[in-house]
DNA sequence: AAATCGGGGCA
DNA sequence: TGCCCAGATTT
């Protein structure tokens, strides 16, 4: 199938097209001034999901925080949080911690070259071990991304659901028969230049591709209708009440989040289910050990995630006595809140503080 | 195979 | 609003 579709595609001048672009065009991007294998690991870690754009400024600070495996591995986790606050997916922060201390302790600080032992690791999935295998050492291995699907779909008119993991499977098949040989590395960051720059989602940059004339898509004037995927189901509603519970020595209750699911290990602010709205008091006292007095509604403000849709009630409350009771609660000071990783939704609700 | 996991930018 | 983004992991 794959070698049908590709036989009247002519491989070796589509390669030549499309790096002699990349050399003229390539951004100039901060983890391409070297083929560290770290430097590579963190950046596409940090690119999963995630605009170029965005990345820059995470990654030059992390970098210089975590400039070796070795001060990753050594890092305290809310440390490595809190460096990543804002960029979301933070299952990506601590796995990547993880696999780092792997690598420290199992290949003596050596990031691994070889496909079994990279995808070992955690946070390496098919891609990135791609990524890191072609970037870092030059080996013709296929990292298909959204780019990559998108590129190859509308090349050789691949209508297959990207949508489905199987489809990522057979892009793979592709990639690594036309990959160059000679320059895998250059070639992998070029398919995903031309995806970000030229050949978009949305109204393809077509008279300025320098594949165009390798384009079945393009030749059939079906570029805009690939490739296909499934819609994404809409947000789930989760309607909750947040509390500012001030004590007499103005110091605010926080809590860690559990170590698992939806922004694990960040800190937040209590939240109550709006079923419990009315019985706040109750429900504080019972899960954090603290006697409320609830006070006016500060606003609401609604966040969006992936598969969640959070409509919040904020509203400050002071603490009249008790002692915290959870284990992961405590009351700091307004100054002290920035020590903290808090996500995005949460570190909107700062404002609403005295 | 489908659901989970964040946040920003864009039309 | 809905869609996409240099995806991986869990169910």
């Amino acid at each position: 199938m794959v070698k049908q579709v590709l036989k009247s595609f002519n491989i070796l001048q589509f390669q030549e097209d499309l790096l002699q672009w990349y050399y003229a065009n390539k951004r100039d991007l901060p983890w391409r001034k070297s083929q560290d294998p770290y430097r590579v690991w963190v950046s596409e870690i940090m690119l999963q999901q995630t605009k170029v754009d965005t990345v820059i400024p995470y990654y030059y600070r992390f970098m210089e925080k975590f400039p070796t495996v070795y001060d990753l591995a050594e890092a305290d986790e809310q440390d490595v949080l809190k460096a990543w606050e804002g960029l979301g997916y933070y299952s990506r922060a601590r796995n990547l911690q993880s696999a780092v201390r792997e690598v420290v302790a199992t290949y003596d600080g050596k990031v691994p070259d070889t496909p079994e032992e990279l995808g070992e690791l955690k946070g390496v999935g098919p891609y990135t071990k791609g990524a890191i295998l072609s970037i870092a050492y030059n080996q013709p291995e296929p990292a298909v991304d959204g780019n990559v699907m998108r590129v190859f779909s509308r090349v050789l008119k691949i209508e297959d659901d990207i949508a489905q993991a199987k489809t990522r499977k057979l892009m793979e098949e592709y990639v690594r028969e036309v990959i160059s040989k000679e320059d895998p590395s250059s070639f992998n960051q070029a398919i995903m230049d031309l995806g970000a720059t030229i050949c978009t989602p949305k109204s393809p940059g077509c008279m300025l591709c320098p594949i165009a004339e390798h384009c079945k898509a393009y030749e059939e004037g079906i570029q805009e209708q690939l490739p296909v995927k499934k819609k994404a189901k809409k947000q789930k509603l989760m309607e909750y009440v947040v509390l500012l519970i001030k004590n007499d020595k103005e110091e605010y209750l926080i809590e860690k989040r559990p170590s698992n699911g939806l922004l694990a290990d960040l800190w937040q602010f209590p939240m109550i289910p709006i079923a419990k709205v009315n019985q706040i008091t109750d429900f504080v006292f019972q899960n954090y050990g603290v006697h409320l007095e609830l006070m006016v509604s500060k606003g609401k403000l609604t966040h969006v995630f992936s598969h969640i849709k959070w409509d919040l009630e904020i509203r400050a409350a002071e603490a009249k006595m008790g002692t915290v009771t959870k284990e992961s609660a405590r009351f700091v000071k307004k100054y002290e809140l920035k020590d903290y990783p808090f996500p995005v939704s949460h570190q909107k609700m700062m404002k609403y503080i005295d």
